[in-house]
DNA sequence: TTGAAAGCGGTACCAA
DNA sequence: TTGGTACCGCTTTCAA
């Protein structure tokens, strides 16, 4: 059927290893030897079963990657760049969408260990760290993506939270906002970050006004404009009322700019609002977003350095690369009240 | 290190092959002995690898996709889709985006078949059938993707792009538009299908009106609002100019849409506009955005389930399975001129 | 019902 | 520089 080594081999009265080191570039082949097999090779486009030499190896060349959701842009362009940018060091990626299930999180992670995977890449949705486990026994490097664990010394790629917390806030004070509100996310390290990074701004003003948080509920990003709608209507019943919003994400943040409009009030200059996220057509919008760019693409190429950088490895206990890519604030007309000029 | 059949074997008292046919349900294994072993395994957390039991099989239980860009939703639901679809039968997805790049879709089509996928699910970004040579010859199925090769007796699975264009068109012209105007796509199928199934809706009608068709360049969706919006400038420059508007993709929607506004015509009233695509935040745009939804999610399951069912054949010259998912249409504010009641 | 032997398609080691 | 042999971890075949 497909061509074999030992099939070229024979054709060219070698021996196996010879064509495999050939192939390999291995230095102890002689130059006519490795062009006879070469050019057989390529007349035939031969390719080497990459699942035997794997099997040998003991490496694959191919790195685990699982998101909450590979719809959402933010996981779908880190899984981009990570694709380019491993691809060019001979890496595949095998991807898998949790949709925010810990069960089939976990699931998943047993599937890529059973596939012998180099690196697990994981943008985790469990809460403890017990999932892990398998992966650590194993000796699988392993890269935790946007969410980290408290305590757990993981390596670890995503945005420092509480710096895109603070720097959408100390946007809002900025621009003359007094009356901070937050509609903060579900119970993961993102979420509590920029709460965190949000509280610190103010405190630093003398601005902290706890009842301005509001829940979005566990909705995440899936039903994220009706929960920042619902949480949007609640802030807007309080006396006085916000002047400015920072929302966890873009999703909740256009329910939220609803909400407002609705309630007859004009966006920004009775309310600022911003997001997370930095969605594509943020210009399009009725009135465009401001938001946290959280660079997705760097993100992405700093996992794949780091993945192919760890993919020999072997349970060595590296101390953990925390790579904190910093936010990006993206000011547009939901937040600029003093247009310049 | 990792603990092997072998290891459980010898602990166990017994031959591997015992342990293997154990681990699979094989029904010559006695109760009692299968209890023993399947215990066991529990207990280390044991999993074969894969990659040996892939080398004897032949089958790797991986389909490999190769889309031109990860990030776009459209692809990006299909990849959902089809990951979630395949999981459940056992099946892993080895995802890589070609970048719209011919030359990077065929290296990447060799990588996929040299770690043996069991069925390749191609968006090609090739312009000839050439490049499929190579899988055809391996004998490894292929479903193609969203878009077509005339006269390729290949599987596929996509959108009935034809009626993409006359559902787009015939509803411009239920709004009443005389004059209507289409920004064709890049040289794929997809675009060729949308410009005649808009065609074919004019014609009916006696609309035809050729000077109309803008093309909007090869930046597909890349720079898509910026094509349209130049494709735009150019359209309004006519006498007369156009009252209706088919976009090939949203993005050229929104830059249409803005060329429109900025000339201080009004949407929908002087023009209509729609897209294609239903991209996510499109009810919250300044002009909510009609559109043709796709329906990834229904492709993608579709594409999962023809590829199980062709994962283990092997040039089985089955005859090809075409399936059209059919489109919907999504009308919204930038087109409805008479609002119901 | 169980297991010894052979082999999947390669690579590593060492001798020729 | 070349190649024989063993082996990676598992499944298949067939005899016990």
């Amino acid at each position: 059927m497909t061509a074999r080594m030992k099939d070229i081999a024979l054709e060219l009265g070698l021996s196996v290893v010879t064509v495999s080191k050939a192939l390999r570039a291995h230095p102890d082949i002689g130059e006519a030897t490795r062009r006879r097999v070469l050019e057989r090779v390529a007349e035939l486009g031969y390719q080497p079963n990459l699942m035997a030499r794997s099997l040998v190896t003991g490496q694959t060349w191919t790195v685990g990657l699982i998101v909450p959701d590979l719809l959402h842009p933010f996981f779908a362009g880190i899984a981009k760049a990570i694709s380019n940018d491993i691809r060019a060091h001979g890496y595949g990626l095998l991807i898998s969408s949790s949709d925010e299930e810990p069960d089939a999180e976990r699931q998943q992670i047993r599937n890529l260990l059973a596939r012998q995977v180099d690196v697990i890449v994981l943008a985790s949705t469990q809460t403890t760290v017990d999932g892990l486990r398998e992966i650590e026994r194993r000796g699988t490097p392993c890269i935790l993506l946007d969410r980290r664990f408290a305590g757990a010394e993981a390596h670890f790629v995503g945005n420092d939270d509480e710096a895109v917390g603070a720097l959408a806030t100390a946007h809002l004070i900025a621009q003359g906002c007094r009356r901070i509100a937050h509609l903060r996310g579900p119970e993961v390290s993102t979420a509590a970050g920029r709460l965190s990074g949000y509280r610190q701004a103010l405190a630093q003003q003398g601005l902290a006004a706890p009842e301005l948080v509001m829940d979005l509920g566990p909705s995440g990003d899936h039903r994220g404009a009706e929960a920042g709608y619902a949480a949007t209507r609640r802030l807007l019943a309080l006396s006085p009322r916000p002047d400015g919003l920072f929302c966890y994400n873009d999703p909740s943040a256009l329910g939220a700019m609803r909400a407002v409009l609705e309630a007859g009030l004009r966006v920004p200059d009775d309310i600022a609002i911003i997001g997370c996220g930095n969605l594509s057509y943020a210009d399009f919008l009725r009135i465009p977003l401001s938001s946290i760019d959280q660079g997705a693409e760097a993100i992405g190429r700093r996992v794949a350095q780091l993945a192919t950088s760890l993919a020999g490895t072997r349970n060595a206990a590296a101390p953990p690369h925390v790579d904190l890519v910093p936010p990006r604030l993206v000011a547009r007309a939901s937040t600029i009240r003093f247009p310049k000029g």
